[in-house]
DNA sequence: GGTGACCGGGG
DNA sequence: GTGTACGGTCACC
């Protein structure tokens, strides 16, 4: 077993970093580097910015090549004189200091960033593709770390700054690759994107570095590692093996031995198609709940330390759940108690996956795993079971949750005490809470249904609906039809369906509204070289216009009328294939509305048949729901199909 | 057509 | 269900 030396040091002096320091208590400083090339083989920095949040905010230049070792020696004072004890940047790790180390080097400069010894960087290899940069005595943060765990689109800083809100309306935004003569032209849109980087890079941190600043008053390890430490190696080991150090008792050996594949959550799809009052329902933190109250944890573990770790944070972190609630404190205290329960929260989840991990758990048992998982199919089981015997329509159940509809409107406040009644019948220690509503779903497939909220705003889940292809024509479609089938409209689908089909047939849309956006993967000159081999749709689309494209060009290309594939070069043009795209809207999104209606019903609607001699009128068509036959599986089960 | 590697991010 | 991710793209067979 492997702990690195500060970790051993946390231990061993029963400590951990933050204990009573608020985010900005330390020091925390920002710098961000504007360079004339992306290597400091190929270029040289010419304009640092650096704030701190003290007060400071400034800028270092070198207009001219000789300036820029003056300028790093300068930045290396800047830091000395400001003594932070965090050094924070977007990307880091991966730019920011090997640039900045590599250009001392060139010039000669000792890179004096620490507080002790020389104070010189180095790199600590984790695995990882980028090395983490450390340096003695201060903490080094990149908020792309933390970003890179958030389900966002890209995790570049300009746009997560603008999806948290965080950019200035007066925000700069330069190319990369015309930084260098903007600077010449207009230096002082640089100056201003560069000071807004730091800014926004401190604005940033604020949000996606909290739970790591929560997380390492928890566990024995360094802050700045936690922004890439998995919970449950990274973050519920050590604790364990804390727990070890601190009884003078050797920390176990892992289970050796043959680990049957383990069975997982149970699923079920009750029922498909167009329900009306839905309810959400599920069991609050099943697994860490079922750990606790069952007194679960693996056999080598011979201190209970994990079952008492897993109970200790559920019992501490309830108490800070309710201090994130309580009106009566400050904001900021308000705010530390929400990311201490979030650290607690995730390591309690961690803990169900940590028991059912292979080999590399020195904790791991498979057993214990799986009398969790054991206990969960039967306690939804038990919810499913009280709620069909209460006389609703159960619509899916997965792992911890359930999807039912009371068939007739019964109001929030009964369809709350209607939970709370099965919550009442349930172990010690497990609760069932309300997990929202609805007044109708349309239930697709399992983990793939829409949801009509009372607020009548459209909730889609799965990819059924979340599809990638995403047409602007079709998408729109597909909401208005989702929000009619919702409604019990099915007069409502045809109208537009046959808008849409009138629209493409007539030309209305334009090309933009059919045409999807692809990424470029390779130069123009690659592509000749690879070519005749083999021909590339999109890649071949940019070759036939001509264009000098590069890797992460994007293109917009469009089904052009007897061209096929093509790159779009008047978006407000009309001259799309009709009959490719009125085929695509039936093949690619009508069909995400099958389950909500008749099959003939269905064929009548979208077949592409005219009208027939044994059409039913629209007016008669209802949107249906029908119970799916018993087929239940298992997480675990399904994965192995 | 399937599979493995490579990438993001930064100027 | 761990370990840095995780989904998309491309080269190669």
């Amino acid at each position: 077993m492997r702990l690195g030396l500060t970790e051993q040091y946390l231990i061993a002096t029963r400590q951990t970093y933050h204990q009573g320091l608020t985010f900005d208590q330390p020091v925390r400083l920002q710098f961000d580097l504007e360079t004339t090339a992306l290597s400091p083989d190929e270029g040289r920095i010419f304009l640092i910015a650096v704030r701190d949040n003290r007060g400071l905010e400034t800028l270092l230049e070198a207009r001219q090549a000789a300036q820029e070792g003056a300028m790093i020696e300068a930045f290396l004072e800047l830091v000395q004189a400001r003594n932070p004890d965090v050094i924070e940047n977007h990307f880091i790790h991966g730019f920011d200091l090997p640039f900045l180390t590599a250009r001392a080097r060139t010039l000669g400069i000792p890179v004096r960033l620490g507080r002790a010894g020389d104070g010189v960087p180095w790199t600590i290899d984790d695995g990882s593709r980028t090395p983490l940069w450390a340096c003695p005595g201060r903490e080094i943060l990149d908020t792309l770390d933390a970003v890179r765990r958030l389900p966002l689109p890209s995790a570049g800083l300009k746009a997560v700054a603008r999806h948290y809100g965080l950019a200035p309306d007066d925000r700069v935004y330069l190319e990369g690759a015309e930084i260098v003569q903007t600077y010449r032209d207009n230096p002082g849109a640089v100056r201003r994107y560069a000071l807004q980087d730091v800014q926004e890079v401190d604005a940033l941190a604020r949000i996606v570095l909290a739970p790591s600043f929560a997380l390492a008053r928890l566990t024995p390890r360094p802050y700045s590692r936690l922004t890439r430490a998995g919970p449950a190696k990274g973050v519920l080991e050590p604790m364990l093996i804390r727990a070890y150090y601190e009884a003078g008792r050797p920390f176990p050996a892992s289970e050796q031995g043959p680990q049957d594949p383990h069975r997982g959550g149970h699923v079920q799809l009750h029922a498909e198609g167009v329900l009306n009052h839905v309810v959400k329902a599920d069991v609050a933190s099943m697994y860490p709940s079922i750990i606790r109250a069952d007194g679960i944890g693996p056999r080598q573990d011979d201190l209970g330390s994990f079952n008492r770790i897993v109970s200790d944070l559920t019992t501490q972190r309830l108490e800070h759940k309710r201090q994130a609630r309580n009106a009566a404190l400050p904001e900021a205290e308000r705010r530390e108690a929400h990311a201490m329960q979030d650290a607690m929260k995730l390591i309690v989840n961690a803990a169900y996956g940590y028991l059912g991990a292979g080999r590399l758990a020195r904790l791991g048992d498979r057993g214990a795993a799986d009398q969790v998982t054991a206990r969960g199919r039967a306690l939804l089981q038990q919810v499913t079971g009280a709620l069909e015997a209460s006389g609703v329509q159960l619509i899916e159940s997965d792992t911890d949750g359930v999807y039912f509809s009371t068939r007739e409107p019964i109001g929030e406040p009964a369809e709350r005490a209607l939970i709370a009644a099965v919550s009442a019948t349930l172990p010690d220690g497990i609760t069932l809470e309300f997990d929202g509503r609805a007044q109708a779903m349309l239930s697709h497939q399992i983990k793939n249904y829409a949801l009509l909220r009372y607020d009548g705003t459209l909730d889609v889940s799965g990819a059924s609906f979340e599809s990638s292809r995403s047409e602007r024509y079709g998408m729109t479609f597909l909401r208005t039809a989702l929000m009619a089938v919702l409604h019990g409209d099915v007069p409502g689908v045809q109208a537009v369906f046959l808008d849409v089909m009138h629209q493409l047939a007539t030309r209305a849309y334009t090309n933009a509204d059919v045409g999807t956006r692809v990424r470029i993967g390779k130069t123009r000159e690659a592509y000749a070289l690879t070519r005749g081999k083999r021909k590339e749709a999109h890649l071949e689309a940019a070759w036939q216009a001509g264009l000098a494209f590069k890797v992460g060009d994007r293109l917009d290309l469009y089904v052009r009328v007897g061209q096929g594939l093509t790159v779009m070069t008047g978006p407000e043009g009309h001259d799309y294939d009709v009959k490719h795209y009125q085929a695509a809207l039936v093949q690619n999104y009508a069909t995400r509305l099958r389950k909500a209606l008749d099959p003939a019903d269905w064929d009548q609607l979208f077949g592409g048949r005219g009208p027939g001699l044994f059409d039913r009128p629209v007016h008669d068509m209802h949107v249906r729901w029908r119970p799916v036959a018993d087929q239940d599986s298992t997480a675990a089960e399904r994965r192995l199909l």
